[in-house]
DNA sequence: GGGCCTGTCAAACGACCGTTTGAATGGTAG
DNA sequence: CTACCATTCAAACGGTCGTTTGACAGGCCC
């Protein structure tokens, strides 16, 4: 397993590999003896650098979530400076650059995964931290969408971003169990899962709204 | 933290506390003696039981997946089962029982925390173990689903299912950060997911397909 | 009764954990 | 050259880990 890159430094290369490991293995389950040993470092290195283990997660976090925001409302500012831009495109500056970056060549494929296990974790400084960044970003795109969904109330379009957010984090991770196809690069794979979250996303934000106590769908009475 | 309930087997208690904290502090990052003392049993039970603190995970998982199953097929067959059944019917009968289960009193909550740690995890032996169970079911779904989207082709429609777990699996997880208000109810929480759910996830099934060579609309070519 | 199986228990095993220490290293400024 | 500072290193610290062991208790059949 070819991780670490003697060209970079030592902080650098903790990183880096670290992010490989907590991906692969959880935070508790890479231990330091691991990553110092693949990064080709001391052990004490981390230490050194990060100060405690526990720093060093945050570290790899704060990294990858910042570059992520960076080209979230870049994408966004450049759609919404276009006159005319429809609901795909702010979509689309909030999915791209997800999928970009859970697919790029340098780890970024394994910080999704570490993204997803902190999800899981439930723990609560990590989840604060996610928050006080990613809660930031949502609210800018929240704003967009409401533009161009004006007859949603901010509620109901809450929900939906809630779910089309769900929909992409399970994309990014690769979670899926019938894509993959051997067949098709990372790139194309990239690609029609964009355009496939996209076209449903668009219609699912699209759907009517909630229907008020008059004329309800008559639900089967099964489970 | 009170988990453990004296009138359950020793095997129970181990199972139903391993699960509460395998969510909350992961595989790795819950040990043998935490769940030991939790559930009020002696350290050597688990593997007296099980053989293997991986032997329990596995059989966490068994327990509740095969019974998240059952509840899906029964819901499917009394759907299927009443004529003129709709989208919305079969989408209710892969979503409700999971998002049951997710919120039920007995530590099912804290199962589906496992499982998207789990996929997380890449761990190919579990990834395998799932994909067995649960793509049976999966597979079932995915012909109802047909019947109903005749305009659909299979790798569209699979595309799509797959986007519909991904939000599932997250709004199970209870990941979102817009969601939850303190004023409502776990049980109404649960009722306005499913219905947000259901509602968007059926727009999305029932947009139209790719559009083909011709007329495509124009993406931004912000990012 | 004796033999046997199931279940529980305290104690110990070696291995690995995150962290700390203090010495060695190498470049840079005075 | 000397003094200094950031960095690296091997070694060790106390602690927790999953697992194993052997003794012990109670029910059940012969």
């Amino acid at each position: 397993m070819r991780i670490a890159q003697p060209s970079f430094s030592t902080r650098e290369r903790i990183l880096g590999v670290a992010e490989a490991l907590f991906a692969r293995h959880g935070f508790a389950g890479a231990s330091l003896r691991q990553v110092t040993a693949a990064a080709k470092v001391n052990l004490a290195a981390v230490n050194y650098h990060f100060g405690s283990k526990e720093s060093l997660i945050e570290e790899v976090f704060r990294r990858r979530l910042d570059e992520l925001n960076r080209h979230r409302l870049a994408a966004l500012a450049a759609v919404e400076a276009t006159p005319g831009h429809a609901l795909e495109d702010v979509l689309a500056a909030f999915i791209r650059p997800a999928l970009e970056q859970s697919m790029d060549s340098a780890g970024g494929a394994a910080f999704v995964r570490v993204l997803a296990r902190a999800y899981a974790e439930h723990d609560e400084r990590l989840r604060k931290f996610l928050s006080d960044n990613y809660g930031h970003v949502l609210r800018e795109f929240a704003a967009a969408f409401s533009r161009l969904l004006p007859g949603l109330d901010r509620e109901e379009l809450y929900w939906r971003l809630d779910i089309v957010a769900g929909a992409l984090t399970y994309a990014m991770a690769d979670f899926g169990m019938i894509k993959r196809r051997a067949s098709t690069s990372e790139e194309t794979h990239r690609e029609l899962t964009a355009e496939h979250l996209i076209r449903f996303a668009a219609a699912g934000l699209r759907a009517p709204g909630p229907v008020a106590n008059g004329e309800q769908r008559e639900t089967g009475g099964a489970a």
